[in-house]
DNA sequence: TCAGTCAACGTGGTAA
DNA sequence: TTACCACGTTGACTGA
């Protein structure tokens, strides 16, 4: 994974230093949430995702039975749910979790008399909190693997094979779309901090290496910094003099007969 | 007890 | 206007 690849998935890497706050940097959800915005001083990154494939494809056949509880504790559930002043107790619901899949047929058949429960106007306005079951989740997921997102009749189709409204079949592909895109998230972000880090300590160690290079021209004349091959000999050199700075008519021996080097970098003419 | 999970909800944006 | 979606939030529930 590399950097071509990061821009095959249009994520953009921004690196720089602020010692302020930077709301674009937070774009990255799953970690501003959990931490601070921006720290000071800390690499920003901002990152953009491509949106899913929206087309619609044929959804799965699979059917989920639908039969007749047969225990009375279960009836017993059914009762409590049905209730309005109740909700789903903890017992009831880690039943229905810890079931085998010999009880799935029954688990459609309490979730599907829950969901006629919602619907009953019996004037409480208490959320009852809804729990999959383990047949109904992975219809679902199977269903959300060919497809991210359902047009109508898939919703109602599925709706129906799940004994679930529409409304709830929509609800959970939304929030199995916001599950994916935060855990891709998460990980784009964990892969761009590993490269935050190591442009990071390149910068890092380029800083250092253009300081020791500071340090190395301050300690030695132009001259001597310059490989020879880099040194050209001045054409006035021939002259007594040329100094900058100097009037050689005045003093011609005030500079020694030196060779005189210029740096082709440098104004030639201001060299003598 | 508490942090994590997840169904459900509210809101704002957008396309038809 | 309507339906759908993304996003943020709420609150019931779970497991350590």
């Amino acid at each position: 994974m590399g950097f071509d690849d990061i821009c095959n998935t249009g994520l953009v890497l921004g690196l720089g230093f602020s010692s302020t706050t930077d709301q674009k940097s937070t774009k990255i959800t799953p970690l501003a949430s959990k931490g601070p915005a921006s720290l000071t001083f800390e690499p920003s990154l901002t990152l953009s995702l491509i949106s899913g494939d929206r087309t619609y494809e044929q959804q799965a056949t699979k059917k989920v039975n639908v039969t007749k509880p047969s225990n009375d504790h279960q009836s017993a559930d059914l009762y409590r749910q049905d209730s309005a002043a109740s909700s789903y107790s903890n017992a009831s619901v880690k039943r229905e979790r810890d079931v085998g899949s010999e009880e799935t047929t029954t688990e459609v058949e309490r979730v599907s008399s829950r969901v006629i429960s919602d619907e009953d106007d019996d004037g409480s306005n208490a959320r009852k909190k809804l729990r999959l079951t383990k047949a109904q989740s992975a219809l679902l997921e199977e269903s959300f693997k060919l497809h991210s997102t359902l047009n109508p009749k898939q919703k109602q189709d599925l709706a129906m094979e799940l004994s679930l409204r529409p409304r709830q079949v929509e609800v959970w592909f939304q929030n199995r779309r916001a599950r994916t895109k935060l855990k891709q998230t998460e990980v784009d972000c964990e892969f761009l901090k590993k490269c935050c880090e190591t442009l990071t300590e390149e910068n890092r160690r380029l800083h250092k290496e253009l300081q020791e290079l500071k340090a190395l021209k301050i300690a030695q004349p132009l001259y001597m910094q310059l490989p020879a091959a880099t040194l050209t000999m001045c054409p006035s050199c021939e002259r007594i003099g040329g100094g900058v700075g100097e009037n050689p008519s005045k003093n011609p021996f005030t500079i020694a007969q030196k060779p005189h080097f210029y740096s082709p970098f440098n104004n030639p003419s201001a060299a003598c």
